[in-house]
RNA sequence: GGGCCGUUAGCUCAGUCGGUAGAGCAGUUGGCUUUUAACCAAUUGGUCGUGCGUUCGAAUCGCACACGGCCCA
């Protein structure tokens, strides 16, 4: 595709500056090829410092080594016979030292019109300022791209988080810090990646399009599939396909992906985030928190270099064996004034729930009303890793009942600096008890409960074939990235963040 | 959904008591062969988020709306 300059100028948004790089990209078509695509650089901007950073002029000048760059030009500062660029490229910055003298007039006079924000190409040689920059003194340079528009302001950068969520790309321009979240972001994915592939989990795929969603309590967003006529769902959670996977024989499954809940957004809420999933046959759920905090503690050192991270002004210490206590333990630990006596009596928990700001509803049993409370009153006092176990049955459907109290699960919540990081039990694999589970979900739908789940037939269908002893996880990436990177929002760890439209 | 704050040049920000808009960076022109937030001189650039209202007069006061941030539910 190539239109031409005129069918271009109808932008509204033109300003003196956009218009004067038009003409001058125009004048770059006219000399010839505008967007070149030839030039192949042999070496970035870190590596070059890592290698020959420390090295003196003296030895840089005998050596004479040629090298070639490429990236933004995103510093100039023009002389009249000479002039120093400062190149940004993936890993980093190096400066170019252009003298009218190596390059010719011709060539110095075309590129003292280039811009900063112009991609560039360069071949030079290693040389080391009277200051003691590493640079590069070019034998040639190449205009590869015409950049347009101008960079934010070069010191502050760019700051509006609007323009930095709407526009990410200029902010990983700009911000090295954000460019430094992303990247971590991967390397964390990739850690959590190897650790399961390690330890024989397999890596799977299951349809984000469900016609029945299933595996959390969330309110699904709902799509039509035109050919087979049928309203979709977009998943909420991949549970129920994973296990059955389980059920199909495979025993360590995984799945890194996204999921999608039909809710507000905050600084913990995204309505489509990263979660790892993982089931494990033979498993429980002693045997997952155990394996999560050894996954915390691979990830964070081989992300970090390091067992204590600070998260918003605090140090967490991932190297310390993690505290476990029980939903109501807890509860009472963090509230001397309730007593376990009031927390086992329906009227007495719900007036506690009541007294928190729980908006208390009348059909809820007393599981609700402690996980209510636990929400209301512990959850956000929890800043080292601690597990949370033994979560009513009345709030996990999916999860299997504890041997010697029905009235819970054999399930744990990881939370880390008052964020749930991970949620995961032994799973539910009598086919009886979870048909009833589903029944009672059915019924509070009915009930107006949008979050309650469906009745999933094929789901029951898969258990009646048999599912063996199972444990089974989910994992928030998002968040742990937000921990790892100390970012308050999980949109400074989402690259590209939903916002609203803005009106025409 | 509620409360508070914000929206002024491409970017970062000033703008007093209501009197018709400023700086730095970026841009343009000129100078400068080791600069580094380069520097020196001159200079261009604005529907003050949108709409309505109050007023002789509104970036400034009021109301509504839009978008965003933080806090709460």
């Amino acid at each position: 595709m190539c239109p031409s300059d005129n069918e271009l100028d109808q932008e509204t948004d033109e300003n003196e500056i956009i218009a004067q790089r038009r003409a001058k990209l125009s004048a770059i078509r006219k000399a010839g090829q505008a967007f070149p695509n030839d030039f192949r650089p042999d070496s970035k901007a870190d590596a070059l410092h890592a290698e020959y950073g420390e090295k003196s002029k003296e030895e840089l000048a005998a050596a004479g080594l040629t090298v070639s760059v490429a990236g933004r030009v995103v510093l100039r500062r023009i002389m009249g016979k000479a002039s120093f660029l400062t190149l940004q490229d993936t890993t980093g910055r190096i400066q170019l030292y252009i003298r009218q003298n190596d390059l010719g007039k011709e060539v110095y006079d075309d590129f003292r019109k280039w811009d900063i924000g112009d991609i560039i190409g360069a071949v030079g040689t290693l040389m080391k300022t009277n200051k003691g920059e590493l640079s590069v003194q070019l034998s040639s340079i190449r205009l590869l791209t015409k950049s347009l528009r101008p960079l934010p302001e070069k010191h502050k950068g760019l700051v509006d988080m609007e323009t930095r969520y709407r526009q990410r790309y200029l902010d990983l321009i700009m911000s090295k810090e954000s460019r430094e979240v992303f990247i971590k972001r991967s390397k964390i994915v990739d850690r959590i990646r190897r650790y399961f592939l390690d330890l024989d989990f397999m890596e799977v795929e299951t349809p984000m399009m469900q016609a029945i969603p299933g595996g959390a309590a969330a309110e699904p967003f709902v799509t039509y599939y035109n050919a087979l006529s049928v309203n979709m769902y977009l998943r909420v959670a991949p549970e129920l396909n994973l296990k059955r996977l389980v059920v199909g024989g495979f025993d360590r499954v995984f799945e890194i992906n996204r999921n999608f809940r039909n809710e507000g957004m905050s600084a913990k809420h995204s309505p489509e985030f990263t979660m790892l999933e993982f089931y494990m046959a033979y498993a429980d759920y002693h045997n997952l928190m155990d394996l999560s905090e050894d996954l915390m503690r691979q990830v964070v050192a081989d992300v970090l270099g390091t067992q204590v991270f600070t998260y918003d002004g605090v140090d967490i210490d991932v190297s310390k064996p993690f505290q476990r206590f029980t939903l109501v333990e807890a509860i009472l630990k963090y509230n001397p004034e309730i007593s376990a006596a009031d927390l086992a009596d329906v009227e007495n928990a719900s007036i506690i729930a009541d007294q928190r700001g729980v908006d208390v509803h009348t059909d809820w049993g007393l599981g609700k009303l402690h996980m209510e409370i636990f929400e209301a009153c512990v959850e956000d006092h929890i800043q080292q890793p601690t597990f949370i176990t033994q979560h009513p049955t009345e709030v996990s459907p999916l999860a299997r009942r504890n041997d010697d109290n029905e009235f819970v699960t054999d399930r744990f919540e990881l939370f880390i600096m008052g964020k749930e990081i991970a949620n995961g039990f032994s799973e539910l694999n009598d086919p009886e008890d979870q048909a009833q589970r589903f029944l009672e979900q059915v019924k509070a739908r009915e009930a107006g409960d949008k979050e309650a789940m469906h009745y999933d037939d094929d789901y029951i269908t898969a258990l009646e074939y048999g599912m063996p002893p199972t444990a089974g996880q989910g994992l928030g990436i998002d968040r742990l990235v937000m921990l790892l990177t100390d970012s308050a929002s999980i949109r400074d760890v989402v690259l590209f963040p939903h916002m609203r439209p803005k009106a025409q």
